[in-house]
DNA sequence: ACATTATAAATA
DNA sequence: ATTTATAATGTG
């Protein structure tokens, strides 16, 4: 590849030329570019230079080195921004891997590998790698024995992992870092409050190249380059697993169930795919961790696809706590059952945590009977219910009718409508325990505050929305009350109840092993809330799959939304259907998407794909995408959240 | 007829 | 992305 004409031939030695794909997010230019290299210029496939593109200086990453006979006049590559390589081979399959799968020109996919600002340019810490310790924690799972072997070995393959709720989660993190061979790269769930998962890593590590958002531009450019220089260990974000780290042993995602493992701007990538396409290509370990994981990653583990890990059925049953589930009461927000246990609480002096619904929630439909949600005959969304005007209307499509006579599933005909205001919630339950001190965490609230000086530890009841519920900002309670989960296993949308269990799941892990739990629900046999009252995940996770099966949801399909807006919307979108019909994939739509503040007669388009593989839809939508006129907006999520 | 502004094309 | 050529629109 590098040798050319030199050896014992005849003709002058070939000129170096180097592709190159400059960091520019534009279709026009989604392809590799050549240039010369000068030969004092140390250029090596990963290196990010300075190239002239245009009329002006722009960064790009070398794909690869060659020498041989240029076809046409080259530019030289004007310099070297950093001394080493960036991205050495095989890591630049993982960013054309994110360019194909979620459609973006390949320069914004390959943006992505280069740290903020790289102007720091600090000598390295490399540690020297320590004696391996023998794994306490993870033997002990169904599957352990087999992970701890795969990451001392660095086997290669996907594990999913259902970790035990508690104290033991960051542990169990490290001791797998610890384990395994070559470079480990830890990705976290956005960490605004702090991460016990980071705190134990860093004191594990004398320095944990550190990526996340909360560490200034300069700290990550420095950890960023210190993985690409071998550093053994990294964490951070979303990000973390585009991190550089040319000898990747171990790749683990934690809380892997979390929706900011989700990228909401272009390239909007699933960070879970990500992991595990890349710890394929580079030969390394991908774990997914979570106490709730994901129904998608779940289901291909429970159908052997890749490895499962769990715990003992014993040791997941003895983290739960008493839990009770109660009817909820017509015309109080706290029933009789759950006002008598918080009583008892507060006069045994312990403490109280109460979940309250979030304000504003979708109206659903669904029936009293078979207990479905009525959902979209179009489109198969959950409808909403607007009760001014006592009609049904599809979020999704728009589409809108009487409410039905009889439920379209069993043919009762009585339905139930969910989704009363809940304004007055603080209110009625400052009145219902007038000694109690309360105080109340929202949003509201924590923009206003900091987080240290709430005082938290005051408080007798301690009252707040979901967001109030993060590990690292609830205070320990031993009664955990959820005024109302129904809104959220109602709601209309697909991981309803998935989202409706890992939300009880977390409650049940915050009243803990000691405390007690209590539900009110309407719903008490809905197998969100009964894999709580069991401490029992796959209890779960096995009725949810029957479902997604029936609706071909993931993980039995592959998900693409497209929206485009601009004059030409209909005719793109009708485009980029055909094309997802040929490569195989089911469309739903296009319906309009009205939204806030704009006019309904250019609200934009958009339509669902159902597919095998949605890479193959992607490819498919990038030729669309190359060929579309600047004035239409078009917009691909693939794996939407 | 010429200036101003939107639009498309090209980048080694 | 940014620049440059080209078309469309506006102005005296």
């Amino acid at each position: 590849m590098t040798s050319g004409a030199s050896a014992g031939s005849d003709g002058p030695v070939l000129p170096l030329v180097a592709s190159v794909v400059p960091l520019v997010p534009a279709w026009r230019v989604d392809r590799d570019f050549d240039y010369l290299v000068r030969e004092d210029l140390a250029v090596v496939p990963g290196s990010l230079v300075r190239i002239r593109f245009g009329n002006r200086r722009v960064r790009g990453i070398v794909r690869s080195v060659a020498r041989r006979r240029p076809e046409r006049d080259l530019d030289e590559v004007g310099a070297l921004v950093l001394p080493e390589p960036l991205l050495e081979p095989p890591q630049d399959k993982i960013f054309d891997f994110l360019a194909e799968r979620y459609v973006v020109p390949r320069g914004r996919a390959f943006d992505r590998a280069v740290p903020p600002r790289v102007r720091v340019s600090k000598p390295v810490v490399t540690q020297v790698p320590g004696r391996i310790p023998e794994a306490r924690l993870l033997p002990s799972f169904d599957g352990g024995p087999a992970l701890v072997s795969a990451l001392r070995e660095r086997t290669g393959g996907t594990w999913c992992v259902q970790a035990l709720s508690g104290p033991d989660h960051a542990e169990l993190i490290v001791e797998m870092a610890a384990q395994a061979r070559g470079q480990v790269l830890v990705a976290v769930p956005e960490v605004r409050y702090g991460s016990h998962v980071l705190d134990a890593l860093s004191s594990r590590w004398k320095y944990v190249a550190r990526v996340d958002a909360s560490r200034s531009d300069a700290e990550r450019a420095r950890a960023w380059l210190a993985l690409a220089a071998r550093h053994q260990i990294g964490a951070g974000g979303r990000s973390a697993v585009l991190a550089p780290a040319p000898e990747l042993g171990l790749l683990i995602v934690d809380d892997e169930h979390d929706p900011t493992f989700k990228e909401d701007r272009s390239p909007r990538y699933d960070a879970r795919r990500i992991a595990e396409a890349r710890a394929a290509t580079q030969g390394a370990v991908c774990v997914l961790v979570s106490p709730t994981p994901s129904v998608e990653f779940a289901g291909r583990a429970l159908s052997g696809e890749i490895n499962w890990v769990a715990p003992a059925r014993s040791d997941e049953r003895a983290r739960r706590p008493i839990t009770e589930v109660v009817a909820p009461s017509s015309d109080r927000v706290v029933t009789h059952e759950l006002h008598g246990r918080v009583r008892d609480a507060l006069r045994a002096e312990k403490r109280v945590g109460l979940l309250v619904p979030r304000r504003g929630f979708a109206r659903a439909v669904w029936c009293a009977q078979c207990r479905r949600s009525l959902r979209c005959s179009r489109c198969e969304a959950g409808m909403t219910y607007d009760r001014e005007r006592r009609r049904v209307r599809c979020p999704r499509c728009a589409l809108t009718g009487p409410p039905p006579d009889v439920c379209p599933s069993c043919g009762a005909g009585d339905f139930r409508y969910l989704g009363a205001g809940s304004e007055r919630l603080a209110d009625q339950i400052a009145s219902a325990f007038p000694r109690a001190r309360v105080v109340r965490v929202d949003p509201d609230v924590l923009a206003r505050a900091e987080p240290e000086s709430l005082r938290l530890e005051d408080a007798d009841i301690y009252l707040t929305t979901w967001i109030g519920t993060k590990e690292t900002l609830r205070p320990p309670v031993d009664l955990v009350g959820v005024l109302g989960i129904d809104h959220l296993i109602r709601r209309p949308d697909w991981r309803a109840a998935e989202r409706a269990y890992q939300a009880l799941a977390e409650m049940s892990e915050w009243a803990g092993p000691e405390g007690r739990l209590v539900i009110q629900s309407d719903d008490p046999r809905h197998h969100s809330v009964q894999a709580v009252v069991r401490g029992d995940y796959r209890f779960f996770a096995e009725r949810e799959l029957v479902h997604r099966r029936e609706l071909a949801y993931p993980p039995f399909s592959e998900l693409v939304k497209i929206r485009a807006r601009g004059p030409q919307a209909k005719a793109t979108i009708d485009g980029c259907v055909a094309r997802c019909r040929d490569a195989g994939a089911t469309v739903l739509g296009p319906i309009a998407v009205p939204e806030p503040g704009g006019e309904h007669a250019d609200a934009p388009l958009e339509v669902l794909a159902k597919c095998n593989d949605a890479t193959v839809v992607a490819r498919a939508l990038r030729e669309v995408a190359a060929t579309t006129s600047g004035t239409t907006r078009l917009q691909f999520d693939v794996d939407p959240r």
